[in-house]
DNA sequence: AAATAAATGTACACTAGTGTCAATAATTGT
DNA sequence: ACAATTATTGACACTAGTGTACATTTATTT
């Protein structure tokens, strides 16, 4: 309900609340559904003052697009590329996006991939940044030996899976899912991860299970 | 253009060929491009005379999901139980439903699963489809040893690998997929397939290459 | 070839969305 | 305090889609 900014100015509306709002909405039920008299209900403003801070409902979807490229994909870059002292540990830096939904916005991504179906602008945008990160995973994978196709499916797997649990939606407990790391990170590295790089991940996930 | 069935009336309209009409469209770009006047025009036919075959959009968009559900998950169950001399072939077994589109369709597959962000019906036909096929690669898994947590593990591995490739819209050519097969295996199983096992696979999907 | 059933088409009513405009209100700068 | 700027609004015009009514045409059956 409050506004991102702590309300500097007495105006109620701002690009930001508007795309904000439609930022809601495209993740909860796909682009079709943002539609500029539902985000006015939803915020009490008035359906025709969108206009004057956007052109039209195109340039809205241009800003949603924008938006998503500069969060999800910078932050599996990073994480490739962090500190590790084993294959596993650097692994587990990987699945720290698929936890924490600051690092990875999973919900957003979906949207964004349904929303590709219909618009080849969108589809493009979405085969660049798979291609990044695929890339930057590989490079990972190289780093600790493996050779290109070994390094190319490793990343593939690893990328693909994540992707995949995100297109099926479910909604599971932190609890559940972490019962399955290990076995995953012995499945995508061919070795389970040490007991303190496990106690390390559980530790920064606010995690003190089993 | 030609009716599936070679015109056994003389009618052009059917059930079918609006089904048909509508199953393309909707693969193509998404649900909410399903459109009567669309599809009309795609069958040379005038949009009003749709409402002699269906009662309304509705029951076509019924009629499109009870198709999906039909023919996906059946064929990833079946191959998932087809006769394997070991775990490799097993795999190889299931990869099957990936390379040939008529035990599974990808296309259909995503543009399904881009509908469920709208609907919570088709969300839930969705969830579980994936709880029928996850549960029949699991068993799968643990006929060949593995115990409840490796099954899942694996299960989950090897088909949100597949999903999560879907999800990404890819066009690559049978030689760029098949290159990777082998060390899919390897990754999935813990072991290569052994150059007969591969060598029927390529065979059965008429690939000769390298 | 007449009767019937199946399929089509035209015209119309209705709804839900987009975007424009001119009037008005709130905020800010000087 | 008042002018300029920035934001908000309701009324209106337009478009694209759904679905209905009814007259018409085309195929099938007898």
């Amino acid at each position: 309900m409050k506004k991102q900014p702590p309300n500097e100015t007495g105006w109620r509306g701002s690009p930001e609340v508007w795309l904000q709002a439609a930022s809601e909405i495209l993740v909860e039920s796909g682009v079709e559904n943002v539609k500029i008299a539902t985000l006015a209900k939803r915020l009490n403003l008035s359906r025709t003052s969108f206009y004057w801070f956007f052109n039209d409902r195109e340039a809205l979807l241009t800003a949603l697009m924008q938006s998503w490229k500069e969060k999800n994909t910078g932050n599996i870059i990073r994480q490739s590329e962090a500190y590790a002292d084993s294959l596993a540990e650097a692994t587990l830096n990987i699945f720290d996006c698929w936890l924490d939904n600051s690092l990875f916005d999973a919900r957003f991504e979906f949207a964004i991939r349904s929303w590709s179906l219909q618009s080849n602008d969108i589809l493009a945008e979405v085969h660049s940044a798979d291609q990044l990160r695929l890339d930057a995973l590989a490079a990972m994978f190289k780093r600790y030996g493996f050779n290109d196709i070994e390094a190319d499916v490793h990343a593939r797997t690893i990328y693909l899976v994540q992707i995949g649990y995100i297109s099926m939606q479910t909604q599971e407990s932190l609890e559940v899912r972490m019962q399955r790391i290990p076995e995953y990170v012995k499945t995508f590295t061919g070795e389970y991860p040490e007991p303190h790089e496990l106690a390390r991940f559980h530790f920064r996930h606010g995690y003190s299970g089993s």
